[in-house]
DNA sequence: GCAGCATCTTAGAACAATTCTAAACTCCTT
DNA sequence: AAGGAGTTTAGAATTGTTCTAAGATGCTGC
């Protein structure tokens, strides 16, 4: 499993980027457990409850970069906030409208028949499917 | 077919606003031609250069009152940017990544299978699918 | 180990998109 | 025409995000 261990340090060194502690300590808290969709805002809080603070400038920054790096995908379906996930293989999302969770879901299971051609001179880069629900 | 009329008084009072010559001005600009994608700020620029100048919170009024109206739908593509489409109907997205352009295709031919059940204490509310495609 | 240097972090300013405020104005009813 | 609710507006405020530039830190070569 490729991607997968939990030495912070070298995952970083191997994507590109300096093991600095503000980046183990953010990437530990991103990718030590299950999958996350996080918002700059909410990892700000929670690294800072943590031992370690971290500025909101450098979370920012770190998920930039992160994602940058394929470690993270930027889905967006709310307007005025992004949402970064943990989980890069393909799938969904379930997007509760009133409170803004977001919920996996696996794309093997789907099947998106009839998709028209991409418009004269642009190639496919990623098809996004976001179910919207409300309680 | 109801809702196609040219008398943009009559279609505003239906949807419950007041026909005032901003509303009346930026209705025309959005529904007498074809289907449109537009931002707050094109549109701001688009009634300014026309004889009707309209202040900025006008338009982010109006366009959030037609939207909850049902007179618009609002596309999150990109983060930090909101798009009004005055398509309304059952469609999906072309999103060119560089540019920022959208391209409506007609959802009847695309079949969307083995969608998971939404999850517990929620109804499905639109299925939204992005093809994002670039040069 | 330590110097040297590029990279990184940070507080705070800046920016971009959107919403709010409250005073002036306008559509509608009477 | 008058009255009043609803609307528009300039400008301030808010929110999410990026930039700046000064200090700190991780790495490489000695
Ligand atoms: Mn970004
Ligand atoms: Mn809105
Ligand atoms: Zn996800
Ligand atoms: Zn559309």
């Amino acid at each position: 499993m490729p991607g997968t261990s939990l030495d912070f340090p070298a995952r970083l060194r191997e994507a590109g980027l300096r093991p600095t502690r503000q980046r183990v300590a953010l990437a530990r808290l991103l990718f030590e457990g299950g999958h996350r969709h996080v918002t700059a805002e909410s990892l700000h809080i929670e690294v800072k409850s943590a031992q370690m603070p971290v500025s909101l400038a450098t979370v920012y920054n770190a998920l930039n970069q992160f994602r940058d790096a394929g470690l993270l995908r930027e889905v967006v379906v709310a307007p005025g906030r992004s949402y970064f996930d943990t989980n890069t293989g393909h799938h969904h999302h379930f997007f509760v409208e009133p409170d803004g969770a977001l919920h996996d879901f696996p794309s093997d299971k789907v099947t998106i028949a009839g998709l028209p051609a991409p418009p004269k001179g642009t190639r496919l880069s990623r098809v996004d499917v976001i179910v919207r629900v409300r309680r």
